[in-house]
DNA sequence: CATGAATGAGATTTCATTCAT
DNA sequence: AATGAATGAAATCTCATTCAT
């Protein structure tokens, strides 16, 4: 595997059909990568699954490493985004979760390979594998510190209870979506987010439960 | 001169020699693709860093990913032994989980590549890789129903609780254990298990909280 | 990272570079596989031979096997042109028998391969060996037929002939062509022919000898 | 493939336990190359096969190679003394062909294996396999000089005359047995001998034909 | 006599990447 | 911008053979 010396960094495509190219790339390679498994996708496939030849990969992107790390972020980037909008304008902090839990799963319903691409990038990159977290978990700790400030949560550390929600919604995400290949049944989200809201919200909370 | 019909499938060691020459490379092989993850890791660097020569490995393995199974599955197995035998003799199932909390990150702090193997699993073998899980979250639930028929905790469908406790655990050791190297401060061993408490056990239960 | 989906089955050249890469190997192959065997034949010698590097192999051909296999079978179809050829135009069938052995013998003088490559093909793929020769066999069954019917050749149940007379050609192909290195002298051949021209023509046919 | 260098060359054995082991190892040999070919077939397969640990084989054989020679040279030397036998004491000449060509079928009819042996032989030792058919010939060719000084057969280059039957039977013997499992039936049979028959006697000779 | 552990050379195959066109 | 031929390093796996017991 050799690394690349000389060769200029690919530039960001001059024409529109460039830039086609270059997202039937991108499209391909989340396909190739999320069924295959980072070190099982080869480029032939993806150049393949795109109908473009193999050299011309190399026009639009550094590496085999690159695309990857290209497509994590902008996924992390996309459903940071989602979640952000699907809350927007909800007043209870535990609502928020609610509707948060609710769309999370909805994102990756509809990105049925983001799951195992975002797990492979530990052993790609690990330094934006962790940032992938991390950021995630700064948007949760901002609001979860209001939440507390304000009394609406217990007040806990919160960067540990954002990895703990993230844990959980991955978990489910993990068990229903991927494993059983739908949404988990109402019963099931109910109880997630009943286990959630007891443990947030302080007992004496009148809004507590739903 | 190879495109053979699968050889023979090797044997149980007869000697003691054997036995532990068949160790050295299950040890080393656990080092090996906790670091690398499974497709990086070659058979070359497992055979050296157990000190035999490469051919050695196919005395005692059929192929890579037999030897990989097996570490995942022994791995599986002295993980729920180990968390059994922590809890045996608890009677409140509350303190269970604390005391299950605290044997899980204690294992995976001296089994530090665990976590990388089991996921890579996911790649591997998927099935192997639900057997972890499923098995996991059966010995939960178990305990789970006992517990919420009692009245210790909420009514809440078992399955999805088990998984939310194993995605908590998970990211948390995630978080602090393998990113930070060493076990979580405890403060937010506190908070994690509050959340956990307070999620659990019904609003009177008059033994909540610490 | 082996263990792949048997990746891309390889396409025509698309360009006259290719196709000349493509002819090179085949050319290696038939001296390799006719010199060293199908087993202990290697890649490595083949490309070597060719010129090219050891991936470039792979690049037009599947596998060891699908090389060996299309070699065998364009010798063949080769050989049997060759006769078809030869005999064109000839009237009476035992002269076609007489130039069709000249010939085979001519053929298989200047492919001194094809003999061992022929016969290695029966433990590489046996269906492809019996098509080699049931092919063969079936040009033979419809002239003969014809002999028989028109009284020029012996009533005898075609098959056997064609494989008894295959056999005589194989078998004096390999103790003069093969073992001595040139085609066997005059003698020897006018002898062989007599055998089969008695064996075949009835008693009273006037043409019969030479 | 490392070449023995040091090591004593195996002595015959000394007990009559070790007499039987060898015979385990050489039947089992039989088996595997018939089946395998030589270059496929392993000797941990026939040590299996014989039931004993790998170490053993080189207990009774030099090599790989030298079991293989032994079970070839010992195959032509039976085919051999059965045809002797066969046809001991038979006064026609015509007849013993016939008697012969019957022997020839029943002996790879109860010996499977040996066609593919004796032919794979022809890539292992080209020496042995020439001696084989050489020898083989030379029993013919004794034979055949008889007859024609007798005027029982034709007076043709008696080596071609070999060669040439024995070609026919080879490949009537692949023809049927190889490929069919068993042995031609009568009509086949009959008429190759036919061809044999009148190809070699000479016109005149009243006691031609069947 | 027999065993089974150990070796290491060698074989096929894959694939990221480069480059001339 | 796009192509496809070519490369060569590296990976997994096989197996004849040796050796200590």
């Amino acid at each position: 595997m050799p690394e690349s010396n000389s060769s200029v960094a690919p530039a960001k495509p001059a024409t529109a059909r460039g830039q086609r190219t270059r997202n039937k790339l991108l499209d391909a390679a989340e396909q190739v990568f999320g069924i295959q498994g980072y070190d099982r996708a080869s480029i032939v496939e993806i150049t393949q699954l795109a109908g473009v030849a193999q050299g011309t990969f190399y026009v639009y992107f550094e590496s085999k490493k690159s695309i990857f790390i290209e497509l994590v972020e902008t996924l992390g980037t996309n459903l940071r985004a989602t979640l952000r909008e699907a809350v927007a304008g909800i007043d209870t902090r535990l609502e928020v979760e609610r509707v948060g839990l609710e769309a999370f799963l909805q994102f990756i319903s509809s990105h049925e390979h983001m799951y195992k691409i975002v797990r492979q990038c530990e052993f790609v990159d690990e330094e934006v594998y962790r940032a992938y977290y991390t950021r995630m978990a700064a948007g949760y700790v901002a609001g979860l510190k209001g939440a507390m400030k304000r009394g609406e949560f217990r007040k806990l550390n919160p960067e540990a209870v954002a990895y703990a929600l993230m844990g959980i919604f991955d978990f489910v995400g993990m068990r229903w979506i991927l494993w059983e290949g739908k949404k988990p049944p109402k019963r099931i989200f109910d109880d997630v987010f009943a286990l959630v809201a007891y443990g947030l919200t302080p007992d004496e909370d009148p809004r507590r439960g739903k």
